[in-house]
DNA sequence: TCCTAAACAATCAATAATACGCAATTTTTG
DNA sequence: CAAAAATTGCGTATTATTGATTGTTTAGGA
């Protein structure tokens, strides 16, 4: 086996591992010990690896000992005024009792802090949200069933007949990477997987999205404009944009991010 | 067990619980008083704990508003050298890239610090265990779908057709209220319900019982000792029950609580 | 206040991990 | 095809870590 096999291997395995040993490189690879040695010691002046005593580990994720995942954390900070206000607008649609679904996202996820002084059911596949409002509420949590994907801190499983199926809520929020006249997009196709697995379960859908995701694009289109009943977004959004809703026979919801909240929709 | 490995299980203990003990923490890794001693003074100078006497401190107690459920919290703190035992025990048995579920309990819980070092794939229906483990580990995490109890801490969907029934593990392990010759007894009807549920995903199915259960007599009858390959206990069991164990063909496994934890390196 | 037991620090021998030199091997290059 | 260069593996020297032992400090009870 080659130098850059190795590299790979070794990579490979301090990735999805805590740590790794010498030894277990020296089982994996066949090489010497001194050769993992060099290899190790070569991967760590290269920062692609930290190398330890009796072995490496990796370089980062021990940090993030935080709240789960990485790209769910940034994503978090990044204009958080707008997602709270448009949150905040969406669980104001909602009353004390009712069953709702919340998708996992960013932006929903600002929901919980609103959601924290009800009393609802609430089906989530959003392992934060479920986290949160079960410590911070007295909601009632419903969690589908399957594997915990880190990097979108949703779960998702990969069956069809799992407990999503018997869920069934009035309405459902989630957010998006973009939306246009084709519909609502997203990045990223595990979400997708995750979203369309719920959209069927609900009659009413919520979309939350900043005014800023008017003009983004995505590659995959989650689903057509006619499937939404209801979209809230800022105060920032183009005419152009709030003529394509109106012209869809979407609901519009503005949240006013500045002083003055806008109550007349508060209760339902 | 490397240093990296033992800081590992130190801080997820050190998360879990607001103190920890260097004894226990001796227990946990089976390394001795003067290297776990070490270890927390390296840890604190690297401010990841605060250094107490007797042991360690978590640095910032504003994070842990506690795993929801009070009676949770309570029997935690009861007998948890033993739980840890059994728990170390019971994860020893294990290698990494195996597949395990483990059913909600406070004694199962304690298995999250040493599968702190592991990758595995974890199935479990306990929120608590799912997520510490999402954030103290890099095993795969499966949860199974339904509602969160609070109480109990587990999450339990009422229908048959759920995840749950689509994954399958070489061995199971669980915790019961008490255990005697009708078999294995647990007092509340809804983790019955839960354990009934994952009892037929699994062949071999190792259960957790410190020496009280052996006293202990509940209402409901969980499954027979013949259902029951292992049990794993710590080293006050009378005779009279491992003579029970061994009438029913059960393995059983003593965890050592005292200073010699001498031949637990089975796996690795 | 003193006394006792636990926790701690310091030291040292045993052990495990690593670094280094060198020869054997493989790969590259002329 | 042969020489040069690099890579690898082995043996040994060196270094770091560990656990037991010892003595010292601390906390809590009589």
């Amino acid at each position: 086996m080659h130098e850059r096999e190795r590299h790979r291997v070794i990579l490979s395995a301090v990735q999805d591992r805590p740590v790794v040993t010498v030894i277990d490189m020296c089982n994996l690879t066949g090489a010497s010990e001194a050769t993992i040695r060099r290899d190790i010691a070569t991967l760590h002046i290269e920062k692609k690896l930290r190398r330890i005593r009796g072995g490496a580990e990796a370089l980062a994720p021990p940090q993030s000992v935080g709240l789960a995942g990485r790209p769910f954390d940034v994503n978090k900070t990044f204009q958080v005024a707008q997602k709270q206000a448009i949150a905040s607008a969406a669980v104001n649609l909602c009353a004390d009792g009712e069953s709702i679904i919340i998708n996992g996202g960013t932006t929903t996820f600002q929901m919980v802090h609103t959601l924290a002084t009800r009393r609802m059911q609430v089906f989530t596949n959003s392992f934060p949200i479920a986290e949160h409002l079960l410590k911070h509420s007295k909601n009632t949590i419903m969690l589908s069933g399957g594997a915990i994907y880190r990097e979108q801190n949703i779960i998702l499983s990969p069956f069809d007949n799992d407990v999503t199926r018997n869920f069934y809520a009035k309405r459902m929020f989630m957010g998006a990477q973009g939306i246009g006249p084709l519909g609502l997009m997203e990045a990223d196709p595990l979400l997708i997987q995750a979203e369309q697995k719920l959209i069927g379960q609900t009659d009413e859908l919520v979309v939350l999205v900043d005014s800023s995701k008017f003009e983004q694009r995505s590659s995959l289109l989650l689903c057509p404009l006619s499937r939404i009943d209801t979209v809230i977004t800022d105060d920032r959004i183009t005419d152009k944009a709030a003529a394509m809703l109106d012209a869809a026979e979407i609901t519009l919801i503005v949240a006013e991010t500045g002083v003055g909240q806008a109550e007349d929709e508060a209760a339902s």
